[in-house]
DNA sequence: CTGTTAGCGCCTTCAA
DNA sequence: TTGAAGGCGCTAACAG
């Protein structure tokens, strides 16, 4: 547990200036030949590396970009991958942070991991399902599944009427009349959108929309319980069901079971996003996918135009029905 | 892009000191009540957060804990879904950082996220199968898959032995004979044991160890590659390859399939890790599972226990078999 | 070519 | 109860 050397060790071993190392290790000249030599070599002998801390707090830039989370969850790590990805052959290290969300924050989380992060130990910053459109932001930002629509920070997202358009109609093709849905986090336009998706759809078939089954999941399994409970107890009960996501999807199945129902020859479930989780489980999820991998690789593309003085850019992205085990015909 | 509200500002605009500020914020006493109140009127009211990177520098703690990983692959981040949840109702925060490993760095990854992140901005860090044993560590460390055996520091691995075994012996009971391995880092301990875990099974069937059987995966799927062709070019083909990881079996089942061979048909292919991958890819793969997020949880309460004063553990966790479709019966 | 100085944002003595 | 001063590790002026 003994310290890291740090440049003032560095500087007394090698006999010279603490300048005279920084110098040295950034390539700065002004340095002799030899000098630079003998400094490397006490460099590499002691081990030193430049704390990032320290060197964010003088200099601007780090060369490190954020993925801030509010959670590490599915969805979030496959994010994860595709930024990760896209920035292996740049300069840029990746740092993702999960902020707890202290008790009387009402700014919420992005506002604090930003203000905490931004500024001094990132150059910018991926956003993932924030909360808040966030303003006054000190480096420049993307959001992936925004809280609002494109406008204000550069957003990355599929097009998710449509996906949910499809979900439903597929369910509608298959027999389905009673069609339930369990909705996301409904302060995200993703949550919105799909619940549009889905009423649209049902409007199409001219089916009336019964408000009795749309239920709240807020995209969490903790979240979701309660809500399909509720769409289960409704007395002409749904014979399918659009989850707003994978994790919602998965606990609208898990409750079903724990009723005595069984997936999908009783009840039908739709999600949304095809984390790794919907092809695993069992049955399959059917699903509606996000390219997730790709839509972090997007984001990477447009934060880094923006740190080179690019403008903040607006992507939507395809999404697709992906048609697994979780569904069936209607049988009456 | 405005700059973000620094403590100055706080001070500036509450009309105090700097130093009172901070009294308020962090809880000192020494500050009277309508100060106080007036003070952190003006911190919601300007929405300032402490720079992380300005409070670390000053204070020795910053109640984070850093997961440091090569690369966010799946491994990584199954292991990252188990540190985040077990830290959940903690007051640290996480921080996964993936450092670029700069060209002519012989130290390795962790020595250098270490030396720039540790003791500075985490607390403690996590390591995730680090190339090797960290010396000279400036905080606490715990080290998952490690390099080295049991020593040295805290490690969280499975039983790689029992695991490996398990799978060739399964592979033999199948009737298979010409049993390949596609090994893993050799550098790392994991990927000893595991090859020690075929060899030994195939000593325990009497089955005598041909060399031309074994080929370098590296774990990583770019790295398997050459290694799945070597295995198919030998004359007498394996009917069947215990792979050291999913990542490379799952390229090994690719590389056949390019060939013309059918998994599990015309080869059987067992993995090892159970990565959500496994058994999202088709066909299955039969693979040998790792509690990844119960290893994330349980690096979390060592390392806790290792902030609090506590000593260095070493867990070792079980693997277990999980057979999916990658494999079948050998048909002579 | 080298060293000295100042200061990034914050917290902690120590004085007033 | 408040504020002034110093310093964490580092880099960018500037001076020698």
């Amino acid at each position: 547990m003994n310290r890291r050397p740090t440049i003032t060790d560095v500087a007394r071993t090698a006999g010279v200036s603490v300048a005279t190392v920084s110098k040295a290790i950034n390539g700065r000249d002004g340095v002799s030949a030899a000098t630079l030599e003998h400094v490397l070599g006490v460099v590499a002998e002691l081990g030193y590396e430049s704390s990032l801390v320290a060197t964010s707090m003088r200099r601007g830039r780090t060369n490190v970009i954020g993925v801030l989370v509010a959670e590490f969850e599915p969805f979030a790590l496959e994010l994860l991958r595709g930024v990760s990805t896209a920035l292996q052959d740049t300069p840029y290290d990746v740092l993702a942070y999960a902020g707890t969300v202290s008790a009387g924050d009402h700014l919420g989380w992005e506002h604090r991991s930003l203000s905490r992060l931004g500024g001094t130990l990132i150059d910018g910053a991926i956003l993932v399902t924030p909360t808040t459109a966030p303003t006054r932001a000190s480096v420049p930002i993307v959001a992936i599944d925004p809280h609002t629509g494109p406008d204000g920070p550069a957003t990355v997202s599929v097009v998710n009427l449509d996906g949910a358009r499809a979900a439903t109609e597929y369910l509608l093709s298959l027999g389905h009349r009673r069609i339930g849905h369990l909705r996301g986090r409904t302060d995200l336009e993703s949550a919105q959108q799909r619940e549009r998706g889905y009423r649209e759809a049902l409007a199409g078939a001219g089916i009336p929309f019964d408000p009795a089954l749309v239920a709240d999941g807020g995209y969490r399994t903790a979240g979701a319980t309660a809500g399909a409970h509720a769409l289960l107890d409704v007395a002409d009960r749904p014979t399918a069901v659009f989850a707003a996501n994978d994790l919602s999807a998965i606990e609208m199945i898990r409750v079903a079971s724990e009723r005595g129902l069984r997936v999908p020859e009783d009840l039908s479930v739709v999600g949304f996003d095809d984390i790794p989780e919907a092809s695993s489980h069992a049955p399959q999820l059917t699903t509606v996918r996000q390219p997730l991998p790709a839509m972090g690789a997007a984001a990477v593309r447009i934060l880094l135009g923006m740190l080179d003085g690019g403008e903040p850019e607006h992507v939507r992205m395809p999404a697709e029905l992906i048609v697994r085990g979780s569904t069936a015909t209607f049988a009456a």
